[in-house]
DNA sequence: GGAAATAGAACCGGTTCGGTTCTCTTTCAA
DNA sequence: TTGAAAGAGAACCGAACCGGTTCTATTTCC
């Protein structure tokens, strides 16, 4: 079904998240709270994420995570990517792996490829600040950003990724 | 890692067969043995597609496949959609399902849609036609084809899908 | 020194997926 | 008329992958 993972699927409302702040860090327990992802995933997550350069994290108490670069420059495919591994529709696509076992005398191999450059285009093409702005026309208005106090997060309801 | 099903795959690469000789129709048998497939998986395969509409069916002795309409008309969105169900990066996505569980307050929700649009429309942008041509400049050059003769496939050495 | 945080890896059950097999129906031709 | 050659359709099975958890080690600040 072409289904993305669920981690690429979290690991983009993590980061949208993040990326309403882009200078601000934040800890991985507040940054679960606040997307109702379960905290051992948002852990999980982030440092994935951090690997990859996409985050730079803090240790120690005080500690927490925030955007390596500005929400403009970092794609969607480079998110998922990092999460999931290289983009690649079918083994064959990608030069370097070889279990497809047709390939020799595969006559649609080069149009996958194909195929995945477009995707991979289309995925490149799309930034977390794309993202992360809600659409022209939104229900939620512009939220008045609440003067810098505390602010605790919505503290959504149901968590989620408990069985 | 966006890998899309192996039944995708080679049925692509079924199709791309079945495309060289548009007006032609093959026994899954046939086609197996042509594009090293095993017969089971082809037979599977083949089914879903005929039911999908991409294929027309023929019964009985003498029976066998063809393409429903010509290569240009058929899209590799089509394609996928028929083996590996509709075509929703993820769950939420796709209107209708609902169980990503963050739907109420998650931000990047119409972000995934337009992500999902992105990719659905590259795949149907690319027809059956296209994927069957070899890349101008191709390493085989247009083979010409055998007489009508018989013409045994090249009855590929191994046969993929034995375990 | 200890609490609060990240780093990293191992682990585990469930679901899905690739693949096979079986039975039933249709068609043609000897 | 009958049987072989095809497709239709469903059930079935083992294995890999995935989502999710848990545990330990390390870093940092107070
Ligand atoms: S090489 Fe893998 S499908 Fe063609
Ligand atoms: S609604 Fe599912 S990720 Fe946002």
């Amino acid at each position: 079904m072409i289904r993305l993972s669920r981690l690429s699927d979290y690991g983009i409302v993590i980061l949208t998240r993040l990326a309403r702040e882009p200078g601000r860090a934040m800890a991985a327990s507040t940054l679960a709270r606040a997307t109702a992802v379960s905290t051992a995933m948002t852990g999980k997550i982030l440092k994935l994420l951090a690997r990859a350069d996409i985050l730079v994290s803090q240790r120690g108490v005080r500690g927490g995570y925030a955007l390596a670069r500005p929400p403009e420059a970092i794609t969607v495919a480079e998110i998922i990517e990092a999460l999931d591994g290289p983009i690649a529709l079918t083994s064959c696509a990608d030069p370097g792996t070889h279990d497809c076992g047709i390939e020799a005398l595969c006559p649609a191999r080069d149009g996958w490829r194909r195929i995945n450059r477009a995707i991979r285009d289309a995925l490149a093409g799309i930034t977390l600040a794309e993202m992360a702005q809600a659409v022209p026309g939104d229900l939620v208005p512009t939220f008045a950003t609440p003067p810098r106090a505390a602010a605790p997060e919505p503290a959504a309801a149901a968590s989620i990724g408990a069985r």
